[in-house]
Parts: structure tokens; sequence; C-alpha cells
DNA sequence: GCCAACGTTGGC
DNA sequence: GCCAACGTTGGC
């Protein structure tokens, strides 16, 4: 199976890039929206997974890869939500902006932009290779 | 089942 | 700090 891309969004109060940097690796829990809980579940080992940094950084500034798949998430009160295990890969020297991406035509279609609230969301091959190209 | 009220997210 | 978007809750 061929390796899918996503987009996780994190406010870097809650827990920060800095904070996947130094741990290697993190399970990514606290995920209480259906569409979301989709897309978490679809995530695949080995998937490449951008990290942005919401509220005060607005940009993407690392990349990360899924290292296990779907899983309870302990953190819920209730049972059905679950987590995946994100593994570190490395920083982009250029974070790319939300206005940079803004001012990306190819980006247009993302859903950062077209359903901002939405925190775990899937990119296409063409749109992932555009950011990672702008993070150098 | 509808919809108003409310809470949260997140950009500006 | 404000406000738009939008998901959830609860009365009817």
């Amino acid at each position: 199976m061929t390796t899918q891309y996503w987009l996780v969004k994190s406010e870097p109060a809650a827990y920060a890039w800095a904070d996947l940097l130094r741990e290697r690796h993190t399970a990514w829990t606290g995920v209480r929206n259906y569409q979301a809980r989709l897309h978490l579940k679809a995530m695949r080992r080995g998937d490449r997974v951008l990290f942005y940094e919401s509220v005060t950084t607005k940009a993407v500034v690392g990349l990360a890869a899924v290292a296990r798949t779907a899983f309870p998430d302990v953190t819920a009160g209730e049972p059905g939500w679950v987590a995946v295990e994100l593994t570190c890969l490395r920083a982009f020297p250029h974070a790319v902006t939300l206005a940079q991406i803004k001012a990306t035509p190819a980006l247009a279609d993302v859903a950062l932009l077209r359903q901002s609230r939405l925190s775990v969301m899937p990119l296409r091959a063409a749109e992932y290779a555009r950011i990672v190209k702008l993070g150098g």
C-alpha cells in the first residue's frame, strides 16, 4: 500500500513541536471529533504527518510519521476515541507559514484552509510535496 | 427532527 | 479582545 499523507494541528501551549523533538515520539491523544477520528483510524504505519502549530506559530514546523496505528485513547472519558503513535522525523529549516500556504495556489484546497477547525486531515501527495519543498 | 443557545477553535 | 465557523446540547 502506498504511503498516505496527513496534517495534524496542535496548539503549542498544549503540545508543541519542541515537545515531539525532545520526546522523539508521542501518543496523539485528545481528538474528540468524529471526522478527525475517521482520519486517525485510516492512518497506517509509515504514513507521513505534517505538524502544524496553531494560534501562536501558525506554521507547519516539522515532519513526523505514524509509528503505530489507532488504539484506544486512554485519556478519553468514554470508549470509542482513538489515538495513534507519532514519531518525529525532522524539523523544517523554514517553517511553512499559514500565509505562505494561503499564497500558494496549488494549496488552495487544503483542509487547513477549507475547514479551519479540523485537527487531523488528509493531504494529497502533491500538496504534501509542495509543503515539504517550501519547508526545505 | 428542528433549531436556538452555547462552547470551542483559531485567525485576525 | 473580537468574531466567524462550526460542532454539540437540549427544549420543544
